[in-house]
DNA sequence: GCCCGATGTTGACCGCATGAACATTCCAGG
DNA sequence: CCTGGAATGTTCATGCGGTCAACATCGGGC
């Protein structure tokens, strides 16, 4: 087929890309379960096949958005730590950014649930026969939770350290936000009404600060 | 078509409940994303169409499933707090209730990772495009929450309660079970040795205990 | 005994994931 | 410049799932 005007030509010449672009666009619609394959080749305009030559299929389509959104969610963390303002008291600060992360993160979920459900989904096999790990072991990193452990860390060797800090305090804390976040964005405290969904949140920072003061 | 055998009548009495089963088994294999209307007919012998007669879909049938899936877990925290011992101390017997009642929480959901999955679920509409509210407002209250909530306040009357108990105390804690069961079943946390699983589990229950106190 | 409503069944349509075979382009050598 | 293979897209086909409409069967009240 000839090309119909300008640009339009067979190869496509950045199609990865342009399917990455889709495909996040979806989950930011929809969550991760709207990342459909057609829809993004649709989008893109070129066949659902082709999507093929650069994916292995949907999961690893979804696995980039993943990364994306993971990627964001950080992001997220950090530029709201960086608009807090900082304190004499090294442990007043170290709390503050815990507190600040932690807003981040929740705020990050409220604002983009479909994107940050898509952060933390785990593509399935549709038969749970063969394990099919996506990567043998190997958790890539996930920066939002690099950065809250760092805060909690600096938070403890700053002050009202206990002797035995606990090394789990990090997914202690992680837990609280990630679960907070869900009930708010998909889960039975959606539909809160933002000033008490307000009210929850900054209790529940209260209880990791506070968690983390104690542990 | 004649019967095949026995009680093999073209009607089959408590087709209703046998689908609830199968899909509820199908949940507790693969989650809610495997429960499928095929597959809980095929299950049954029956075709797929006849479970329009008694659901509106399949969404109707996993939101029975969650239904069932809450109940469970709610038994299970109840079984997890009648295990533990009493006290002397009101205030030490509710801290132990609410660790109890979290444990049993966290327990549940990685025995039962599927179920637990289902138990809050959220059943989408295919086009984001109408909201389609299972029902107008009214949580049917979720017996889990319940319990913590009650616990909690149990706990912040007992003893050590700081003038402005907060209201959201409840949430903060579910938030912190919620997120870590699903961390620990569906998240970055799966695949963690029961070891240090078992360690991030006490030390988040530490962190709710202590954060019940201090707000 | 008969007829209606409840309950199942068939058949069909559509969307999605995915694989095989075929088409078009691009580019590295000659 | 020309050409053949590698990349990259396309078409066609298969299989699964959800769902609807039309038809079949059963069970019980009249």
């Amino acid at each position: 087929m000839a090309a119909i005007s300008g640009g339009n030509t067979y190869h496509h010449g950045d199609l990865r890309n342009a399917l990455i672009c889709a495909a996040v666009a979806l989950a930011t619609e929809g969550g991760p379960e709207r990342v459909v394959l057609r829809e993004a080749a649709r989008r893109v305009g070129v066949s659902p096949t082709a999507a093929y030559r650069h994916f292995d299929g949907r999961g690893e389509l979804l696995l980039t958005v993943r990364t994306h959104a993971r990627r964001e969610l950080a992001d997220s963390m950090e530029r709201a730590a960086a608009r807090e303002p900082g304190a004499d008291d090294p442990a007043l600060a170290a709390e503050r950014r815990v507190a600040a992360l932690c807003r981040g993160y929740v705020g990050f979920a409220v604002e983009q649930p479909g994107l940050y459900r898509a952060a933390f989904c785990v593509p399935r096999p549709a038969a749970p026969d063969e394990p099919a790990q996506e990567r043998p072991q190997a958790e890539p990193e996930i920066r939002a939770f690099t950065l809250l452990r760092e805060a909690l860390e600096t938070l403890a060797r700053s002050g009202a350290a206990r002797p035995g800090t606990r090394p789990a305090t990090g997914a202690a804390a992680w837990s609280a936000v990630h679960g907070l976040s869900l009930l708010l964005v998909d889960g039975p405290l959606r539909r809160l009404p933002a000033q008490r969904r307000n009210a929850v949140v900054e209790t529940t920072l209260a209880m990791v600060v506070s968690g983390a003061r104690a542990l």
